[in-house]
RNA sequence: GCACUCAUAGCUCAGUUGGAUAGAGCAACGGCCUUCUAAGCCGUGGGUCGCAGGUUCGAAUCCUGCUGAGUGUACCA
């Protein structure tokens, strides 16, 4: 099916025979699994036997020598060795034969760890989704590299992949900064000022905000404002208003949307505008389309400077109808019913779930569940993918929850085929972060300042490279760290991000791979080139590696296509950076160790060790591919 | 109130789905650059895996309770 590795491959084969002269059910010999031995000295790798006590009424030890008598480690090459310790059974490779097998694989292939199906399934990949009132964050950066990442691995274990990216282009938020732009904007553009396109726009997202919050400020010290509170208070729960210690805030914030909809000047004036956006006035549409022409040209900035790519972008203005006449379908197929009142909902006990989740207002207006669900049964009926995967995150779990539900009441066929991402926030160290109020980390600025981080560095290292050369790594590095500091947390993980602190440009990082993958390609350079030799010179010169150093080397090579199946499995780029990591330290160790230095060896062996040498840059390049880091020759 | 998620070294995080002595990086301390790039390597110290029970031959991992943190629970998006 796909090309995990021959040595996995050939000791799944020995187990399952070994085992299968012990009349054992098949589900029972599929449990037992290899794993790593801690220690080189009791072997390899090897596998428990705890759990066949039961079955065959024998303590784990006396298990484990039979089956070790049972397997002839003559009949096999790679095997050396087959030794029953304690409860484990324990194999110890004939190393030479192993070495060469698996660097030779990862020589011949151009992209070692592929995986490859007779029949690929195909995948949807939804990321990024931003919203074209503001510029991206930290938040936003975690997504998209996520998405893109996620996309690639899924790729490189062998599946079509399509990128789509759905923009959240409509809505009172965006009237928000159209209405500040409107009103303040004084027909400056982004050219004029000399700032980003989604920068400029969401300097008047904030701008609204900050107006916004004057005049509710300015109106709860009204007497109107005094009446509601007392209103309020006296509406609320006898337990709730004894406990609460500062009744006039919480007043202030459960009251704040209240009165956006209803006294506020410039809120009604923002849901004026996008009630004339929804009749298409043209004054209003035209200054939409103005600012999102700002808007996409800053996004496509910062997704180029990140390496993101779609292959297809919607937009929520084009796809918010869609899903009204699905709903409508479904009160007459009984699947949705109408509510008291008039409006349609899904009742969620049907589905497994509790309550019930309402598709269409009373007013005949759809929710954000409706177009979700129109957009995916488009999509699927569209690219008919096998699966699709929502990149969002972890606050919207019971929204996908419930999604999926409904979609699978709709279409039993799509039962598990729908996946959701779910991804933790990024938080600062004094909390969430917030756009509004400008504590954010902005995505661009980010990024520059790896760049300008990157550059110091290099600059305090190699003072004599010429600038153009300088800038070129400062790009490389400082990306090759962002990435890698993001994607090297497990993504359910709720991340704590210090800006002093937390991307480093060393230990586990992502310049510490491109400063191994350079120190090896300079090897190559001081050699001469990789050694190109005959089928039988490389065996022999494979077949001399063999000791503990080259050894744990190899045993990442063997263990890179595992890896990568598991990544893509799990959806979780931090299996390829953790492994790339494991292959980095290897080498590092293997090239400051005394008796490993290539310049002091002579024969097969020297050859045996640039191989290994050349066959760890090869994958190390495709694995910082996959998770779209860039290698550098020359670092 | 209810639901979901999380709690592991001083800090930031892993822990391959229940297996061998719980691991990295950073920070601290000690070594290694006339010898293939020191963004490196080697070593030392640092743990009651939030607390209390339970299941199991075996628990950081599964179950129950408690404590603490986060998120969600709209005819918002």
């Amino acid at each position: 099916m796909n090309n995990i590795s021959e040595i996995q491959t050939i000791l799944d084969q020995i187990k399952t025979e070994a085992l299968s002269s012990f009349d054992l059910a098949p589900e029972v010999i599929e449990n037992i699994t290899f794993a790593p031995s801690p220690d080189l000295k009791l072997g390899d790798l090897g596998f428990p036997c705890f759990s066949l006590a039961k079955s065959m009424r024998k303590a784990p030890a006396m298990i484990a020598k039979d089956i070790a008598a049972a397997i002839n480690a003559d009949d096999h090459d790679i095997i050396a060795e087959v030794l029953p310790v304690g409860p484990y059974v324990n194999f110890k490779y004939a190393r030479g034969v192993v070495s060469e097998k698996v660097v030779a694989a990862a020589l011949d292939s151009s992209d070692y760890g592929k995986g490859v199906y007779e029949k690929p399934e195909k995948w949807m990949v939804e990321f990024s989704a931003p919203n074209t009132n503001k510029p991206q964050h930290l938040g936003h950066v975690r997504n998209d590299l996520l998405g893109a990442s996620v996309s690639s691995i899924l790729k490189f274990a062998g599946h079509d992949v399509v990128r789509v990216n759905l923009i959240n282009d409509r809505g009172i938020h965006i009237c928000k900064s159209m209405l500040a732009y409107q009103r303040f904007g004084e027909g400056k553009t982004p050219e004029s000022e000399s700032i980003k396109g989604d920068h400029f726009v969401g300097d008047y997202y904030v701008m609204f905000d900050k107006i916004f919050t004057e005049e509710y400020e300015s109106w709860l010290e009204s007497d109107v404002a005094e009446a509601k509170f007392q209103e309020w208070q006296k509406g609320r729960k006898e337990k709730e208003r004894e406990a609460d210690k500062t009744p006039k805030k919480s007043f202030q914030k459960s009251y704040k949307d209240t009165f956006f909809n209803t006294e506020s000047e410039i809120g009604g004036a923002a849901k004026d505008m996008l009630i004339k956006w929804e009749e298409g006035d043209t004054e209003v549409r035209g200054l939409w389309n103005l600012m999102n022409t700002w808007v996409f040209k800053g996004f496509d900035e910062t997704y180029e400077s990140l390496g993101v790519v779609f292959e297809h972008v919607y937009r929520e203005s084009e796809t918010y109808l869609l899903g009204k006449d699905i709903v409508n379908k479904g009160v007459e197929r009984g699947v949705f019913k109408t509510i008291e009142g008039g409006a349609i909902a899904c009742d969620l006990e049907t589905v497994g779930l509790k309550g019930e989740k309402i598709l269409q207002r009373s007013n005949g207006t759809s929710v954000y569940m409706t177009q979700d669900l129109g957009t995916a049964l488009a999509r699927f009926e569209e690219y008919e993918m096998d699966h699709m995967v929502y990149v969002v995150g972890d606050e919207q779990d019971y929204h996908f929850k419930v999604l999926f539900a409904i979609l699978e009441a709709l279409d039993p066929k799509l039962a598990n085929r729908m996946k959701h991402l779910s991804y933790g926030m990024v938080l600062l160290p004094e909390g969430k972060m917030k756009s509004r109020e400008g504590k954010v980390v902005d995505a661009d600025d980010l990024i520059e300042q790896m760049h300008v981080l990157a550059h110091e560095s290099v600059e305090e290292r190699y003072p004599d490279l010429d600038e153009v050369e300088k800038r070129k790594r400062s790009v490389a590095i400082g990306n090759a760290a962002l990435k890698f500091y993001i994607l090297d947390f497990n993504p359910k993980t709720t991340v704590t991000f210090d800006p002093k602190k937390s991307i480093a440009f060393e230990g586990r990082t992502g310049p510490y791979c491109l400063y191994s993958y350079a120190r090896i390609q300079s090897i190559g350079r001081k050699v001469g080139g990789w050694p190109e030799l005959s089928e039988e010179e490389r065996e022999a010169a494979l077949s001399a590696l063999g000791t503990d150093v080259e050894m744990q080397l190899v045993n990442e090579l063997t263990d890179w296509p595992r890896m990568v199946q598991l990544s893509a499995r799990l959806m979780d780029p931090s299996k390829i950076t953790e492994q790339l990591y494991k292959l980095c330290k290897a080498f590092s160790t293997m090239y400051n160790d005394n008796d490993h230095r290539i310049k002091d060896i002579e024969g097969p062996r020297r050859d045996g060790l640039l191989l290994l040498t050349e066959a760890v840059a090869k994958t190390l390049k495709t694995g910082l591919d996959v998770i779209g880091i860039e290698a550098l020759n020359e670092m």
